[in-house]
DNA sequence: CAAACTGGTTTGTACTGCAAACCAAATATA
DNA sequence: TATATTTGGTTTGCAGTACAAACCAGTTTG
């Protein structure tokens, strides 16, 4: 068991809203908009750009900007990086929770 | 697809030191002293105070505080509650996983 | 006796998450 | 046309958090 594991993970990924951001980018292979992420999360948009810009300072997501007709839109994907990452934080995480449980 | 579930997680549980104390605690069945979790998971002790501080309030934890021949000693304990809300967020984070990773 | 150690708690500080406030541009309304 | 509202975000101010240093009460050691 090791359970310091824990304690040497990237924080960044430790928020429960940046988890939530990073499984819902994951989930949906396709790059996801602002606005999407707002409403499947129920997030203010404050927040939302916020946490991506530490998700994206970590290598974690890919941020595309661009015109939709006259109007800018941002677009979010995970990159293969940021899954390997989540992947393994969800696995320590759920490698000392089962033998919490045993 | 509730990733969401993850917001509804609490989130004193979700921080990575504490999650560790509770691991700790819920895997050794028996009471821990404070200086055998400093020593395994190589807190300080004034963080380790604040962290059970706050496991205690959410119930997660008992403290008990005895003298042992003329000095005092504290040990903690993982409640049911505590041992409960662990298991919950396995859950949510095999959930998570078996989806973000298909 | 003083100095150092034990077993913690309290406090000061730096960092973080959050929503309100803001901004530039597009669109709707009168 | 002017001007109000909406869109698509970013920046800012504040409240809360994690951390270790400082502290404290008592004990042991020299």
């Amino acid at each position: 068991m090791n359970i310091s594991n824990l304690l040497n993970v990237n924080p960044v990924l430790v928020d429960r809203v940046r988890l939530s951001i990073m499984a819902t980018l994951a989930f949906k292979k396709e790059p996801v908009d602002f606005n999407s992420i707002i409403i499947e999360l129920g997030l203010t948009k404050g927040n939302l750009s916020t946490h991506m810009k530490k998700l994206e300072t970590e290598k974690f997501v890919e941020i595309t900007k661009e015109f939709v007709g006259r109007k800018p839109k941002t677009t979010y994907s995970c990159t293969k990086f940021g899954k390997e990452a989540l992947n393994n934080y969800l696995k320590t995480v759920e490698d000392i929770l089962k033998k919490t449980s045993g």
